[in-house]
DNA sequence: CGTTTGGTTGATGTATGTCAATATTAGTGG
DNA sequence: CCACTAATATTGACATACATCAACCAAACG
């Protein structure tokens, strides 16, 4: 977990540090192990953990009772996810493993307790929810206004963002791996898989990324930049930039 | 503020009620009147400041860089919005009034050192974020799967519940005002005005809904909630579970 | 090896966008 | 209260991005 200090409040960096370990402190089993594939909390059931995610990918999704189905937001390691746990009983969504992962959990009640008790726990899980909301908030600019192509680009360029952020603190990585099938791109993106797949053509012929092999290759940086630039949040001054490191 | 005692920890209730007094506690200005039209907060300034809406109506809203505009999230009386602003520095959407407006404030670094020291007004901050992310992922369901009908019906339905939990706690209302003219309920609704003004027709033929004279006339309630049914979040009681199995 | 799952491609349909003109309503100042 | 203007709403003709349907192919895999 670190955080760009363009847009993050710097003085929370302490705060945010020292929640994520009191966090890992109040985790009393040994991490889990899950399968890709598996539904870590099934949509609509009562469900009483809070995860932290330490490798795989993991997504929240929906599915509509008429069959369509919405990916909501993708975790990648870090992330701590379903902190609604402590606040609701149900979770409207489910929780899949796209990849093996691995994950460790805390009972949402003796989170609730150590959150009222611990103000930099406190700040550590609500940041998280502002990062979520962040990110939703683009998620709803690139499906309310994007072309396939540049959500395209957009998705593709946030993963390797949020990636690299946590290995290097770098640019971005310009090959990683990426555990979904076009299919679950379609429902990420709210697009058909036909048409995921005809966009991911044309970029792969003008050499710009190619994804193949559950592995993501970006040729052109700068090109896909270009693409999804109109999607990116904060078009602050200068350009894009990366988003650089934090905590120690 | 109120909730779903469905949905949300019924054991919440009593600390969000007191966190919500010990925000209107923090509050030293008189309350701001601000008109239609303004913006409260620009997109991509700095903000040091927390709200609370007392009437009318105000929403989120992303201008992208070649003109296209996305709303992001409308706020109704009652709600704590730029809760954010105590973890960002940057807001990187402008806060704009959809009518004439009152709002109280308070600055952030105030708040945020009654919010380490306070577990109720903490919860009741997170409780926001968290709700508001419960909204945006319905959004995003809107926009990723819904047609223009019922993403229409569905914002439609929206405003009536929330307005009504408000007042009333009952079930929605049949008719309310609405300040949204087309063209901002097309930027909601990722939908061009011209093509929002076709279903609205369409709605007003059919006897379901009106919208005229920014007043929304619900005619038909469960024709309307027909449309916008595979769009509720939460298929609520027992069953739904559908999505595949296979944890091991 | 056959079966499955995911990927690729073509032909065709449709929901929604675009462009553009006209009507209506809402302000505004005289 | 009227005349003028600017917003907003409405409607039509036409364009297109994306969906749908339906094959076929290529890895992955037991």
């Amino acid at each position: 977990m670190s955080h760009d200090h363009r847009l993050h409040r710097p003085e929370l960096t302490g705060a945010l540090a020292r929640g994520d370990a009191a966090f890992d402190a109040l985790v009393s089993e040994p991490p889990r192990r899950v399968p890709a594939g598996a539904t870590l909390i099934p949509q609509g059931s009562r469900h009483d953990y809070v995860y932290k995610l330490l490798s795989g990918w993991v997504a929240r999704v929906r599915q509509l009772p008429d069959g369509r189905t919405q990916y909501l937001m993708v975790f990648l390691p870090g992330d701590i996810f379903a902190v609604k746990s402590m606040f609701v009983v149900q979770q409207p969504d489910a929780v899949v493993a796209l990849s093996d992962v691995v994950v460790s959990r805390i009972d949402q009640q003796r989170l609730k307790a150590a959150f009222d008790a611990d103000p930099a726990l406190a700040t550590r899980c609500t940041w998280q929810i502002t990062e979520e909301e962040r990110r939703l908030h683009n998620w709803v600019v690139s499906l309310g206004q994007g072309s396939a192509e540049e959500r395209i680009a957009y998705v593709l360029i946030e993963f390797s963002r949020r990636l690299a952020h946590r290995d290097a603190g770098g640019e971005g990585v310009q090959q990683y791996g990426m555990p979904l099938t076009q299919d679950q791109l379609g429902s990420v993106l709210g697009l058909t898989p036909v048409h995921v797949n005809r966009v991911l053509r044309r970029l792969r012929e003008d050499e710009i990324v190619s994804v193949r092999n559950r592995t993501v290759s970006i040729h052109d940086l700068p090109a896909l930049e270009r693409l999804a630039h109109p999607l990116q949040d904060a078009p602050m001054p200068g350009e894009a930039g990366a988003l650089t490191e934090g905590v120690a």
